[in-house]
RNA sequence: GGUCCAGUGGUGGAACUGGUAUACACGCAGCACUUAAAAUGCUGUGCCGUAAGGUAUGUGGGUUCGAUUCCCACCUGGACCACCA
């Protein structure tokens, strides 16, 4: 038994006075730079799911400083956002006192658990050095034409009583309060980060070190489609109406043209409108919904004809009806669309509900088409004029071709990501560093005014007006214009959360730097970051943020790389006892300095560490965690009663190097369950040769090896027996053990004897053995001449060190 | 509906590139130590069977000397997206 309590205490207070942590920059070493997703210091405080990435990261900084790397493991705050503004509100507390307390009382906790962050480096986008540069990187955009301002309708949540961008919502609703979100017009800043979409997308290629579940999620999201944009002319209107589609082949069976209600073509038709009150009604109601009744799959499709109107296929000049229907999206392509009912399900079941045409046009080559529904798979065309007889892909390409040639349309590329809603209605975030002029409109905050410090307001609450609680606050509002010097007004409007956490992983290789916003030359050194640590829920988010952000610093020369996570793991959720999330609501959270005090620190990272893969979603288990401490125990055990032996036993000298070499592939590769697994193995051969003994099976040497091994998952404890083995430097100052691999190398095998594939005997044969020593021997084996009694031996198959199959009938 | 992933003992899980399925750990049972319990140590532990042996990686097929691993179909669960034309 230990005292972990004692032990933790002292190494944590001695690594501070030390300076145990602080990032190496010795030259000639190479660099390594292991970073997590810095968390929001929110008010619940920490439960055992949280640190379990940090101590993944901590293993992974350790052993590589331990294998003479300059690393870089830096932490800080993702302060600014709604969850702090939310819990300061009901908390009645200023949202900076509360994000303070909260970071005091997250880092209290992070500390507990000995993970070797360089505290000098921290940083908190709340800080207005920090945020002059997120400040920075939105002019720069401004100044590209990046960042512009727009009026279009915006998810709008009523609670939080801000605008959302369409990352923050889950299945319609907030994604931070789980109200239903509505759609309002209203001035708003936006990024236009679809400018990036092709680059962010093809890059993912180069991105070997993520997981391909990650890339494959970036990949949805940004959506690209390949098609065409088609002309059809209008008869009783004076313009024409795109549409966009990825099935040219089957616009022969194009029968009716359905536009969203949000069209800008619906919109210049209002004088016709006025005639069609059906038409106005329509509309009105589905403004009236929300995005959710929308969007409901199960709902039957509505809508209304534009009496009057026809448009003309391009192709065969046919005139086909116009209808106004809110199963069309008016934010995706062009907001109208060729239905095809005959090959596509939502126009096929259009058609049917309003009696339309439904032509087909594709013939499957294979399989019978079914009446009764859409054939939505390519095939052949029939009844398209010169197309007909082509197979679906074959005639894409020739129509667009044809498109083309008659002027009538073009190849088109769309992408489902949309532009990035970048300003939110609330207190706490980055002010938007724009003025606003009566005169010059537009004009943006001098470069040496920045940072544009957020101002204390009496009341931080929501206005819901479309303007942050800022506007209330008119000796900031009222301001000077930098270029007339009339009167005008700043942005009131915020920055999202993602904002800040765009870039902070530069910041932290230069987290002083007031004149840029990171020195190139440290950047060249440190970037980009080698081993990136999070959530999933981050898929789509901060990662496509953040990389979009990083290629534009990129492309203005602000830093070398255009892609800045090199390697990506997601951490898997760590579930409640009864498989539930671990939530204040079913009160199944476990709070790790209560593990922490009670079976220590070490034991919980082992803990964590062995439960399952990494990225896995797993159920605590508190019970085992009595494996991890016994196992911890078992080694300071060794420690004590250590008596070194004359000679090293060859097996368990063998089984050393093994492990060293398992457990560095292992952390490497994010394996850590089955590290501690190797690691277990070896303290149960060790054990198992000291009760068997009065003297142990290795040498001091070696066994100060199986403590280095063990010491990034273990670091208290392997310290405390380093220590009172007579060292009087850190473990972490020594270097990680080599594997010898001739240790490695076993001299005999158990070859496996097999007949007809059923293992019938196993032989321990030298390694190198030949298979017909190896049958041989095999046939002398008396289980073996059972088997092949009164049988014919008809082949061998012989896996040279493994096994021999011998295949009788 | 789309895209992707997974399914192995009572439980968490292991198994390299197709080559001894169930490593390691929890739990459980028995034994030792103890006045007793806890802790610790030892032994056992997929299922059927006294044993020999048979059988087992969601289900059903296939390829192969040999399949948890590869292929096909289905069932179940999960993640992300979702009227994206």
């Amino acid at each position: 038994m230990y005292n972990h309590q004692t032990i933790e205490k002292k190494w944590q207070k001695i690594w501070v006075e030390t300076g145990a942590h602080k990032t190496g920059v010795a030259k000639g070493k190479p660099k390594y730079y292991v970073l997590d997703m810095f968390p929001y210091p929110s008010g619940a405080g920490l439960h055992v799911g949280h640190p379990k990435g940090y101590i993944a990261t901590d293993i992974l900084a350790r052993l590589k400083r331990m294998q003479g790397y300059n690393v870089l493991h830096p932490m800080g705050w993702d302060a600014f956002g709604l969850p702090a503004e939310n819990y300061a509100i009901k908390n009645k507390l200023h949202p900076r006192k509360a994000t303070e307390k909260n970071i005091a009382t997250f880092k209290k906790q992070i500390n507990l658990l000995g993970l070797s962050y360089d505290w000098d480096l921290e940083i908190s986008t709340i800080d207005p050095a920090y945020y002059k540069w997120t400040q920075w990187a939105f002019l720069q955009m401004w100044k590209k034409g990046l960042a512009y301002e727009s009026f279009e309708p915006i998810n709008w949540c009523p609670s939080c009583k801000t605008g959302l961008a369409n990352e923050d919502l889950e299945g319609g609703l907030c994604e931070r309060c789980g109200s239903l979100v509505e759609q309002k017009p209203m001035r708003q800043w936006v990024l236009r980060i679809t400018d990036y979409a092709e680059r962010l997308l093809n890059d993912l290629e180069k991105l070997s070190g993520w997981e391909e579940t990650i890339k494959e999620m970036q990949r949805n999201w940004i959506g690209r489609s390949e098609g065409a944009e088609i002309d059809f002319a209008v008869i009783g209107g004076d313009r024409s109406i795109k549409v966009f589609t990825t099935r040219l082949d089957t616009i022969f069976g194009c029968t009716y043209i359905v536009l969203a209600p949000e069209n800008s073509l619906v919109e210049a038709l209002q004088d016709k409108i006025k005639n069609w009150p059906a038409v106005k009604r329509y509309i009105t109601e589905t403004k009236n919904k929300t995005d959710l009744q929308r969007t409901d799959l199960n709902k039957a499709k509505t809508g209304v004809i534009l009496d009057g109107l026809t448009a003309i296929n391009p192709f065969d000049k046919t005139a086909v009806p116009i209808f106004v229907a809110d199963y069309v999206l008016n934010s995706y392509g062009t907001g109208a669309v060729m239905a095809v009912p005959a090959h596509d399900i939502r126009d096929f079941e259009f058609a049917k509900k309003y009696g339309l045409r439904i032509k087909t046009v594709i013939l499957p080559v294979n399989d019978i088409a079914q009446e009764s529904e859409a054939y939505l798979a390519d095939g052949r065309l029939i009844l398209s004029g010169e197309f007909s007889g082509l197979d679906s892909a074959d005639a894409r390409v020739k129509m667009v071709d044809w498109l083309e040639n008659n002027k009538t349309g073009a190849r088109k590329v769309n992408y489902k990501i949309k532009d990035w809603v970048f300003s939110r209605q609330r207190y706490w975030g980055e002010p938007i560093p724009i003025i606003h002029c009566a005169k010059c409109g537009v004009v943006p905050v001098l470069e040496s005014e920045l940072p544009v410090v957020l101002p204390e307001v009496k009341s931080y609450e929501p206005t819901g007006t479309g303007e942050s609680p800022l506007a209330a606050i008119k000796d900031w509002v009222n301001i000077k214009c930098p270029k007339c010097g009339g009167p005008a007004k700043r942005e009131t409007n915020t920055m999202p959360q993602w904002g800040g956490s765009c870039w902070y992983y530069l910041r932290y290789i230069d987290p002083n730097n007031n004149k840029a916003l990171v020195d190139k030359k440290l950047e060249k050194y440190w970037s980009p970051v080698d081993f990136y640590v999070g959530g999933a829920e981050h898929a789509t988010r901060h990662l496509i943020y953040a990389r979009f952000w990083h290629k534009f610093l990129f492309d203005i020369g602000a830093v070398n790389y255009d892609e800045p996570f090199t390697k990506l793991r997601q951490v898997g959720l760590i579930m409640g006892e009864d498989g539930r999330k671990m939530s204040k609501r079913w009160g199944n959270v476990i709070n790790p300095d209560d593990i922490a005090a009670r079976y220590g620190a070490d034991a919980l990272r082992v803990y964590e560490m062995f439960m399952g893969p990494f990225e896995q979603a797993v159920n605590w288990n508190t019970n085992g965690l009595t494996g991890a401490r016994r196992f911890l125990e078992k080694i300071e055990k060794l420690s004590v009663t250590f008596v070194a032996p004359e000679k090293e036993d060859e097996e368990a000298l063998s089984l050393l190097h093994k492990t060293i070499k398992k457990v560095g592939e292992d952390i490497e590769s994010f394996n850590f369950n089955t590290a501690i697994s190797a690691l277990m193995i070896l303290a149960n051969k060790l054990t198992d040769y000291n009760n068997q003994n009065n003297y142990s099976s290795v040498s001091s040497e070696s066994f100060f090896s199986l403590l280095k091994i063990l010491s990034p998952f273990a670091p208290h404890l392997a310290e405390e027996i380093w220590e009172k083995l007579g060292h009087k430097k850190s473990i972490f100052k020594s270097s990680w053990p080599e594997y010898d691999p001739e240790l490695i190398k076993d001299k005999t095998i158990n070859l496996v004897v097999s007949v007809n594939g059923k293992v019938r005997a196993t032989l321990e044969v030298p390694v190198d053995i030949k298979e017909a020593d190896a049958l041989a021997l095999a046939l002398q084996n008396a289980n073996i001449k059972k088997w092949l009694e009164g049988k014919e031996i008809v082949k061998n198959i012989f896996v040279p060190g493994k096994l021999l199959n011998i295949v009788v009938k």
